[in-house]
DNA sequence: GGACACATGTAACGGGTTACATGATTTC
DNA sequence: GAAATCATGTAACCCGTTACATGTGTCC
């Protein structure tokens, strides 16, 4: 071959992926595709604004998307579009193995230690998380929304969006169910002392639909650490 | 008061608060924390084992918890205990704000620009999130066989660790059934192009358990940023 | 014509990561 | 007595963050 092909240029991130992805979609200006990135990214890739600007520059950098120099009056703006060079790029991130599903869930390290404090404050906290998630299930509801009005911006998309935001709701659901759940059971505590009560722990963890592994393992295995990429360093 | 009481002080992270409330549990040597740390807080809080052992250290220059050298033969080994001021400090961290539940859900980016790839790519990577979750599960149910003989490391907390499995195990369950039924119905597809699939998307959209919000918005509200705490910068 | 939101960034700190290092113990 | 794994770190890069900066259109 006279050109060497590149391919799949080290030094991309998934949040590098993310925004190439977005920008598969369609162009987008740089203010656009911060907003956008809100609306359709934040819940499964959430990054700061800032990030996103310097991934645009370097992705135009490796030329894997063009930026073109518009004007809106006399006010500038930056258009990026996908090349094709990008799109490759992509096909090819489709074929590798994917990073597994992750969540940060702060509320969590506090129920570990909610006997510190008092009741009042583990369920309090129990009550933002129902809060922040059907504030989000609103979101979800305003998408969907958009959808069946025929009105979102990538309305040409539903096919797949719906997929996605049927994924959202469901963990949403399964969010505040659990937290409600919680909340009964804790609300049902004289204290927060472990006193009499991990009896019940025992038979909450029977009733777990998940099976207990075949065998006695002495030790429980960890499960070798799947690993997430962080540079796509080209195996191949 | 004579000596002004540092109320939490500043330059504390949801890291930080991590590790002092592992230690907070029982004291740890630098290599068990680790350890259990991945038992028990990897998939809530996961960090990399370095940033752990450095926030170890930022805590007990803050004197929040104490570092013992001990000897196991002739291997020196740290043993870290948290202090009457650590306990003080995570007191107060249960009574200021939570930062909401927040994931990184890498196959969903894929899945949004599927199209450019192979039906045969997402299928894959849809397989992948369901070995991953299933990869989970396991680990959940050798946790609760731990808990359920008797012999888990933090027993006396099983009354906790129950409500934390439970999220644990609901919530792999959700995004299992998920990509399985994403995967059959991505199955039942010719190809990935939009071509007349659309109408079944606004189905699947209509049916999503989720109120479209009352009255009509032109615009989709973005929810105001419930911003992630960095740095606890003490309101109080 | 002043205020305010829109639109587009830059600077800089630090948390999180990967990669490397090293002696001590156990295994065979 | 060699190999593997246990146990405990350190170094350094860079992604992600927060905070700041600045002109432009628009509203009244």
């Amino acid at each position: 071959m006279s050109r060497p092909r590149d391919p799949s240029p080290p030094g991309l991130t998934t949040t590098s992926y993310a925004v190439l992805a977005q920008l598969a979609l369609r162009p987008w200006s740089t203010y656009e595709l911060a907003r956008q990135r809100i609306r359709y990214f934040r819940y499964v890739w959430p990054r700061a604004e800032s990030a996103i600007y310097r991934e645009a520059k370097r992705l135009a950098a490796m030329g894997l998307v063009t930026a073109t120099r518009e004007y809106v009056g006399k006010r500038p703006r930056t258009v990026y579009s996908i090349t094709e060079a990008g799109q490759q790029v992509l096909r090819e991130w489709l074929g590798s193995p994917v990073s597994p599903f992750a969540m940060d869930f702060e509320a969590m390290i506090r129920l570990f230690i909610a006997p510190l404090g008092t009741k009042e404050q583990i369920l309090d906290t129990l009550e933002q998380v129902r809060t922040d998630a059907r504030e989000m299930l609103r979101f979800g509801g305003a998408v969907k929304q958009e959808f069946l009005e025929g009105r979102a911006a990538l309305q040409d998309q539903a096919y797949i969006r719906a997929l996605a935001v049927d994924f959202f709701v469901s963990l949403l659901h399964t969010v505040d169910d659990w937290a409600q759940r919680t909340l009964a059971e804790i609300a049902m505590w004289d204290d927060l002392s472990p006193d009499g009560k991990n009896d019940r722990g025992l038979e909450i963890f029977a009733n777990l639909p998940v099976p207990i592994p075949p065998g006695h393992t002495d030790e429980t295995p960890i499960p070798p650490r799947t690993q997430r990429r962080r540079r796509s360093s080209a195996s191949a």
